[in-house]
DNA sequence: TGATTATATTGAAACAGTTCAATTAAATAT
DNA sequence: ATATTTAATTGAACTGTTTCAATATAATCA
């Protein structure tokens, strides 16, 4: 019962190929003759097949997206700049995560090729280095566009001044008499972990400042990670406790500034916490949360601006990088 | 220089048509024949083109979703519910969102029943009781499971007991002594706070308090609705001020206890509040969101659960209600 | 009026697979 | 050794569109 270009080329009384050209608008076509198919796929409620016209054409008008967690407001946000941006260009998004897992990303990348997006936006792992599926993706000229810096790599990509920003984030804490701050590291295989433990460093160099590695903690991106890393600082003597934390991220310095109030500490008096996003919620915590802002949501718009662009210009792969403005907000956890 | 079908015949000395049985590992082909024509397709590193698969078989192991709002908690993790599920049975995820206006459901609707999703999740929008695309969907025999209660339809849907919790939240109120309690609204078109809405009068009815149309607030989904909407309500002088506000989300709630903290109201002593959702956040906040705790990933799990199954029933659009229960978590805003 | 040019339409092949009746090859029975 | 059954493979048609060279029709020119 389903209706196809045969079927109005049939009752239309023309050929296949004009109403294919109806369809796609094509000048060439008589008025008198369009209007007349046009009315017979009214009649017929005709909805051409996307598929069977991307078979033809190579070309899909769907976008895939790589993020690492879907319930994670950061993401959720990314997602939103992204699907606006390729929403308004015509395209859509098919969905794909790989849950913080190096092989999920490889599986997840092959699953949408093989659906044939007509390009990808991936924010992607570092998995000590091993970007051969990126790699893999530039030897076979499809268009991608990262939402990390991974310098090694030529390719399109959206990031931030992390390792900047989060310096100055810490050397923030540092002008407040901050000594002992605390590094609550993201999620292994984040490049932004990574380099937020480089402007922490750095940080602390352009301070003399000696390093402690003690200071670091692994933990990772969740409200959990938090609640529990803040748990175990508020037990630990407070000679010896960090003064100050600086979190991977939002939900991290959210989960520990709660437990840590939960123990008695207050913030910021005994214990300073600095978060990473400035996702919604982070200026209605109590206190509210003195956080490096980033314009996430515009970093899923340029992703996939650029990426529509490269996948429109065909052939060319360029090879842009558009570094956005993260910068600290001053509130009164820090 | 894609490598086809065609290629792997030739070279592996074989017709298409096996080359095809091999790819679907069918059982009548010898199986010295099978490895010969997968070493040919290891060796070309040759990938199936889902879209002509897709065309050939009218299935594309991709499911559309239609959400709300991209940017928000409560869909992020309906998302992620949605995608493992889905994910698990081998289908893709092709993402829309109405962002809560019913013409850009409709839309989208369109574009993914375009690109033919073998099946629809849909967060719909109640846009006067017009689901005449809905209706159309049943007609047109495609599978799909609704998000919200939607009675006039015989369709799939996974709900909460929407009314019930709402009744019995608003009851936790008025036992505590509360006879002002304001209702908080969500967006319009949502069938989610207009089922709250029930339950907040309900609860009324049940204790003789007297419905009064002045509490009930039109507000949003977003923090910000909240926080503009708390400060409006710090100014109302304190005999007519209402001494507790249910809340059509987490979102609403939080952005009204941080403005109403910030004109100097103590929540819950002055103002109760209550929240919807119970989003990983709530129970950080200060002072903990009271709640009504909503399974939200296991709705999205259980949505693509059924989806498949129908999906693969084929045919018997069977017509299941799936109700998860949503209950009231006290903590200490209210 | 016939040749030339411009305009409109069409037929057949292509996109990359699946499907299934028909054919061929191998195995077993007579 | 031949007929019969079973197992393996193939050819042709099909999925629903686009593409473009070839053709048909209409309009302009000499």
């Amino acid at each position: 019962m389903k209706i196809t270009i045969n079927d109005i080329a049939k009752l239309a009384g023309v050929s296949k190929s004009t109403v294919s050209a109806v369809l796609n608008d094509n000048p060439l076509i008589k008025d008198e003759t369009k209007s007349r198919v046009r009315q017979v796929m009214e009649k017929l409620d005709y909805r051409p097949n996307e598929l069977a016209r991307a078979l033809a054409r190579k070309q899909t008008k769907t976008i895939g997206l790589i993020i690492k967690e879907i319930d994670n407001p950061y993401f959720a946000r990314i997602t939103s700049g992204v699907y606006d941006s390729a929403n308004k260009e015509g395209y859509s998004v098919l969905l794909g995560s790989s849950e913080l897992k190096p092989l999920q990303e490889q599986e997840t990348l092959n699953v949408l090729l093989s659906k044939k997006v007509d390009g990808l936006i991936i924010s992607c792992l570092r998995d000590n280095g091993d970007f051969s599926h990126l790699l893999e993706l530039k030897r076979r000229n499809i268009p991608f566009v990262l939402l990390d810096n991974v310098e090694m790599l030529q390719a399109n990509m959206i990031d931030i001044n992390n390792v900047q920003a989060s310096m100055e984030a810490v050397q923030y804490l540092i002008k407040k008499g901050h000594r002992r701050i605390a590094f609550l590291a993201g999620p292994n295989y984040s490049v932004h972990s990574f380099q937020r433990l480089e402007g922490y460093k750095l940080a602390h160099l352009r301070s003399n400042i000696p390093f402690d590695e003690n200071l670091i903690f692994a933990t990772g991106s969740y409200l959990e990670n938090g609640i529990k890393i803040g748990r175990e600082i508020a037990q630990i003597p407070t000679q010896k406790r960090p003064t100050a934390l600086y979190c991977f991220n939002d939900l991290v310095a959210i989960g520990s500034i709660y437990s840590l109030r939960q123990e008695g500490l207050r913030i910021p008096e005994e214990i300073a916490v600095v978060g990473n996003d400035d996702t919604a919620l982070a200026q209605a915590m109590f206190p509210p949360l003195t956080t490096v802002h980033i314009p996430i949501y515009e970093i899923g718009q340029h992703a996939a601006k650029l990426l529509i662009d490269q996948i429109r210009q065909k052939g060319s792969p360029l090879n842009k990088k558009i570094i956005l403005e993260a910068h600290l907000v001053e509130r009164e956890s820090a």
